[in-house]
DNA sequence: GCGGTTTATCGTCGAAATACGATGAGGAAG
DNA sequence: CTTCCTCATCGTATTTCGACGATAAACCGC
């Protein structure tokens, strides 16, 4: 069985602040623009986004619970927001604890916000 | 022989303005931003948006000149586009006139700070 | 009406995405 | 060390996407 995961509030440091440098318009802003938006263009994937960002869990296997989706599909997700840079994964014994990744997030609101 | 399409500062309509009634947060609107951001989430058309948005050309045979794709696929990207409601599109002759939506680009946007 | 121009749609093909179960890796607890 | 729990990865089937050429549809000008 498992335990409801309780630890969740407090399983990711602090947040790396920091400005982005980057272009928000340019070929290369539409191609992570294109990157980031493909990475959330997916109904589960925005859920885990929204739960993340409540903080109310971090966990893989609460996903499981919480989404109508196989573990390994659930998994497949998380790899796909990790390897848009969007969440970070973070080992905690058995778990792994994930959370998102702020400096990701602002880029993707100032590319979007650039339209 | 195309024509470089100079008529192309004025060939939609105001813009009907509106407030966004929906909410921000809940199962729909993860469905929404997830269709809103899968429709951006493509180079050619996060490409097409920005062209838009500079309203420096508006006529399919642009895109087809500006981009390295077939005219058919360039009509399949503002199809996609158009089907995800982020933009419009109006007969004027043999030609059609793309523009935003700046209705469902304020919602994808205000979706994506929601984050 | 007839040509010419522009755009949409159809059919097709290969590539990528999505889902699943089964299996493997890795730490915790005993 | 062994067992249990959690998560990632592998292999695979199905579906969807993205691209193209060819063709049809709509409109203007003559």
């Amino acid at each position: 069985m498992r335990k409801p995961a309780e630890d969740t509030a407090a399983c990711c440091p602090p947040a790396p602040e920091g400005t982005d440098l980057r272009p928000i318009e340019g070929p290369e802003a539409d191609d992570e623009l294109a990157a980031l938006a493909k990475a959330v263009g997916h109904e589960a994937r925005v859920r885990i986004l929204r739960l993340l960002a409540r903080r109310t869990t971090c966990v893989c296997g609460d996903f499981v619970e919480l989404l109508p989706l196989a573990q390994s599909t659930v998994s497949q997700h998380l790899k796909v927001l990790k390897e848009a840079g969007l969440i970070r994964g973070e080992v905690g014994g058995p778990r792994v604890c994930y959370c998102l990744e702020p400096r990701a997030l602002r880029r993707l609101k100032a590319l979007v916000g650039g339209l």
